[in-house]
DNA sequence: CATCCGTGGTC
DNA sequence: TGACCAAGGAT
């Protein structure tokens, strides 16, 4: 027993948080088992963080159940077949990610046995690890002391130091001050706690500061601007593209889908052939097959990251032996309208 | 450094 | 209803 109380240093008090209010999540080892030696299992810790980049817990939960039932290792990952990832990925978004998923786990599996390397380094060449997913394996599957840096520890770094200076222009900032903070024990947990005290405590809008442990050193609560940081350049805004995309179905019932290139918008994804989508809107129509293509009453609207977009639809039947000049055609039996992205699968909901 | 890249929930 | 926001990475 100490026999002077001092103030517990930040990273202590932060992990006796953590200890009480840990949330369970399908791949998170808890802090109890994890003191009992407990160990993650790095892949399942790589791919709830590639699937977590930008994306909710909520989100994610049910992806992360899918792809481990059915691609129990990295191994398994590694020799699946690139349109059943990307089917499976289907409606959870930016599908780079699931592209250098799936480049990440045949690297894994060939380069190094099948295991992910426990060095930051390393992990920062692999495809679709960055310097936050690189971070967040080191800590959290190998307790190695890296600083993590997404969207919630740099609003909680910009509160505890008051730091009113915009993003992204303040990132190396809020990194030096995350760094200072990370502990040499139990690296991972504190990850780990920080961004669960970003998600639950103190979040953008209205901060529960009356119930946060890092209360009294927090330089924002006690100025007063804790819910104004951190502060951010404004967003330029998003234009208005239009296209047309045509709905073609056979007489048995196959569906005329093409797969999308590699690069750029949706890559890789399944999706209805069509024109570009541009804010011009489409000059002339570019039906994938000479047909009676009749126009369908309602539009689709979605919103990306960058644009809005408004999608007309072109609707008709196909007699059995078409060769398609676009696309291929999907037999009944094998078309799961899960495996669009959503933008197409709103086109199917309104045609079928 | 700026731009591109999805989606669903929230207020 | 529309803008913001989420455990970012690649180019």
């Amino acid at each position: 027993m100490r026999d002077q109380q001092t103030a517990p240093d930040l990273p202590q008090t932060l992990l006796d948080w953590y200890d009480a209010h840990a949330r369970a999540m399908p791949w998170r080892v808890p802090p109890a088992d994890r003191r009992a030696g407990v160990a993650p299992d790095p892949y399942r810790v790589w791919l709830s963080e590639v699937m977590l980049q930008q994306t909710t817990v909520a989100a994610v939960r049910d992806y992360f159940h899918r792809f481990t039932a059915r691609w129990p290792t990295v191994g398994d990952l590694a020799a699946a077949a690139d349109a059943d990832v990307m089917g499976e990925w289907a409606g959870l978004g930016y599908y780079a990610r699931a592209r250098n998923l799936l480049k990440c786990a045949r690297i894994v599996a060939r380069d190094h046995g099948g295991a992910f390397p426990a060095d930051h380094a390393a992990l920062l060449t692999l495809p679709g690890i960055g310097p936050y997913t690189a971070a967040a394996i080191s800590s959290i599957a190998f307790d190695l002391p890296h600083a993590v840096l997404d969207g919630n520890v740099e609003r909680v770094m910009a509160r505890l130091h008051d730091i009113h200076t915009p993003l992204p222009e303040a990132k190396p900032h809020l990194m030096a001050r995350a760094e200072a903070l990370t502990p040499s024990e139990r690296p991972g947990d504190y990850a780990q706690a920080v961004m669960d005290l970003g998600a639950t405590i103190c979040t953008p809008k209205s901060p529960a500061c009356g119930i946060c442990p890092w209360r009294d050193p927090c330089a924002a609560r006690l100025a007063g601007t804790a819910a104004d940081l951190p502060r951010k350049t404004p967003k330029k805004p998003k234009p208005v593209r239009r296209g047309i995309v045509y709905l073609g179905r056979r007489s048995d019932g196959a569906w005329l889908l093409e797969t999308r290139p590699e690069k750029g918008l949706l890559g890789g994804m399944l999706g209805w052939p069509g024109t570009d989508w541009t804010e011009a809107g489409p000059q002339t129509e570019a039906p994938p097959h000479p047909a009676d293509w009749q126009p369908h009453a309602g539009e689709v609207r979605h919103t990306f990251t960058h644009f809005h977009l408004i999608l007309s639809l072109r609707v008709a039947t196909l007699p059995e032996g078409t060769r398609p000049q676009r696309g291929h055609f999907v037999e009944p039996d094998e078309f799961r309208p899960s495996d669009l992205p959503t933008v197409m699968r709103k086109a199917f909901d309104l045609v079928r």
